[in-house]
DNA sequence: TTGACATAGTTAGTTAGCTAACTATAATGC
DNA sequence: GCATTATAGTTAGCTAACTAACTATGTCAA
């Protein structure tokens, strides 16, 4: 699934949206101007946490993937699963493997219960690019943050989940 | 600039950010599960913008392009002041042009007074287009927000914009 | 006025998603 | 027990971003 987002540089005006809701008078402007704000704030920070990512030779995809692997018992998970849990295609997870594997950041292991199955397994390299990357990345999210106290990431976390429930009605 | 986003659909339970921060024991926890709940709530209203706009025949990238020539007082803008408003590189712009002018819905035209530069108006067919999507996704953000009063929506105004002030310290 | 630099747009090639189809293996039901 | 169906993973080809380089034109200062 692929999800690519226009930056948004240039969100409209409060005039802007007079002017569309003039031709387009149903048009709900301060529920537009909220989805647009959210859409372009997460286009700005999936920017600078890729720039992050870069500083450690890692991308969003290849770096969820050693995530997802940490989160496990024993480091070790399939394709499969970790397509599912990172929201991508097995096709688009090859990949991903492949590039993590060719830095030696995860082996591929091959089950010997199942012969169509294969084991991802995080390796020392790995679990070392995360030690790397990890503490860097939450100093970031932690400065970013810091505006908010914990009542407002409370309500943050609210109002996100009341839109979040009103994805359904998006989508009819 | 291209912006992938995973989907992130497997959020971090309490326990595992727990786990992690064991081991990164500088995590600040509600800040991290703040930051994912915000890009995986966008990523899904991405995601739901483009089944809207496919249903119109249209991807994000064209249809900004056609909401920014709308906004311009005489339909007609340039590709590059395109390309900076969208937040895409000029080439992109190029491309998108391309295929809006393949559909007819944008012209290109020559500017007699820098033989450089080029007009992109919004065509007739460009403009119909529009009137077409727009209510369909003016009705589809109303009833996605409408859990949220006016009150609500400022207040997610004033959170997302504390968020964006902390991207500078994001980025150091 | 002309040489150096800047700007507008396009083209060529890369990337990392995607879908669809393929191979190999496992599970199921007649 | 064998044919059908389902599952795991990969491969091939498409798309729409991107960067870098290119052409053409305009600007400016020595």
């Amino acid at each position: 699934m692929q999800l690519i987002m226009l930056q948004l540089r240039d969100l409209p005006t409060k005039e802007t949206l007079k002017k569309f809701a003039q031709r387009y008078p149903q048009a709900d402007i301060s529920a537009v101007s909220a989805f647009l704000h959210l859409l372009r704030l997460a286009t700005d920070l999936s920017f600078a946490l890729d720039a992050c990512l870069s500083l450690h030779g890692l991308l969003q995809g290849r770096w969820w993937v050693l995530i997802l692997l940490m989160r496990e018992e024993n480091l070790t998970s399939t394709p499969s699963a970790l397509a599912e849990k990172a929201g991508v295609t097995r096709a688009t997870m090859t990949g991903l493997i492949d590039g993590l594997e060719r830095d030696g950041l995860v082996e591929r292991l091959l089950d010997s219960r199942d012969r169509r199955s294969v084991s991802v397994r995080l390796t020392a390299a790995g679990q070392s690019r995360l030690d790397q990357v990890m503490p860097d990345y939450y100093r970031r999210v932690h400065d970013c943050m810091a505006g908010l106290d914990e009542s407002d990431r409370e309500r943050l976390h609210e109002l996100l989940n009341l839109i979040g429930s009103g994805i359904e009605a998006f989508n009819q």
